[in-house]
DNA sequence: GAAGATTGACTCATCAATCTTG
DNA sequence: CAAGATTGATGAGTCAATCTTC
């Protein structure tokens, strides 16, 4: 008794798998474009805006170096920098020179930023508990937490 | 014994929900992100193109309507234009004009744009199970199609 | 006037190239 | 030369405005 699979010669997906990947693909963008929507006509703020302000807020000084702010979300050196750089020109964040190491450079928090971030939250957590968290059942919630930790290794 | 929950003084979320909604849009960058540069790096066309061409290649003689074909992507109209515009410029689809209304355009698959799709497939079907399916159980697969048809309605 | 579609301006994300300091 | 970071070009997506045909 081997533990044998046909060859596959077939390379489109089957029911369940189109069903399963298609629903991800169009429940990803529901979901992102309508918080995204509610967001920006609320608060003025994007999504990406939104997280970086997180980001600062759930540290010390509520300050970080480039690519820690850049790490902690997962993003691209290049890609933070862009998104800082738009946000400094809205006084959301503003830029320090790092005395340490004369490469780097801190993103700070600014009044204004964190005045954005407080005025925002509520009503997002309250959009993300509507449009995603509510309908889910505790026991799905489980599953979507597990599978995310399984899923999608940074690189590659 | 009534159903009473305690009326939400603190929006934020709790560590379950944290980690469920953390962990969604973790998931969702990770995957759609890896596909895309595999998927651009070895045909050279977008997650987005992609989509178009598979949409085309699905309805008898590869040709739809610019709002037919939105809606059937779930996309904007003005998205759609933009992104048949592109691709006109790349000859992977052509418009044509609409005889039985003027103010409509069709929407048709060119051979390069036939060509593209089914070289593309292939890997790019691989891929989705590399990155995704394949590490789905089968009840996870089923649960996530279900949460898919309940969460995140088209507007609002 | 409403429907089908396009356009322009703006924000975002990615890639490759660059600049500076270690 | 590596590391930290920025820049410029390009492809994408959204919104509001526009144009044409019904």
């Amino acid at each position: 008794m081997y533990s044998w699979r046909p060859p596959v010669s077939d390379p489109w997906l089957d029911d369940a798998e189109q069903q399963a990947w298609r629903g991800f693909l169009r429940l990803q963008s529901r979901v992102l474009a309508t918080l995204a929507r509610r967001l920006q006509a609320d608060s003025g703020l994007s999504l990406a805006d939104y997280e970086v302000l997180v980001a600062l807020t759930d540290v010390a000084d509520a300050r970080l170096r480039v690519l820690d702010l850049a790490r902690s979300l997962d993003w691209e050196q290049s890609r933070m920098s862009h998104q800082v750089a738009r946000m400094t020109r809205r006084d959301l964040v503003a830029r320090e020179e790092c005395l340490d190491d004369g490469r780097g450079a801190w993103v700070v928090l600014t009044p204004a930023g964190r005045a954005a971030i407080e005025a925002a939250a509520p009503q997002h957590v309250r959009d993300v508990r509507d449009v995603f968290l509510d309908r889910l059942t505790p026991a799905e919630l489980t599953t979507l937490s597990e599978v995310a930790t399984r899923v999608a290794p940074p690189h590659s």
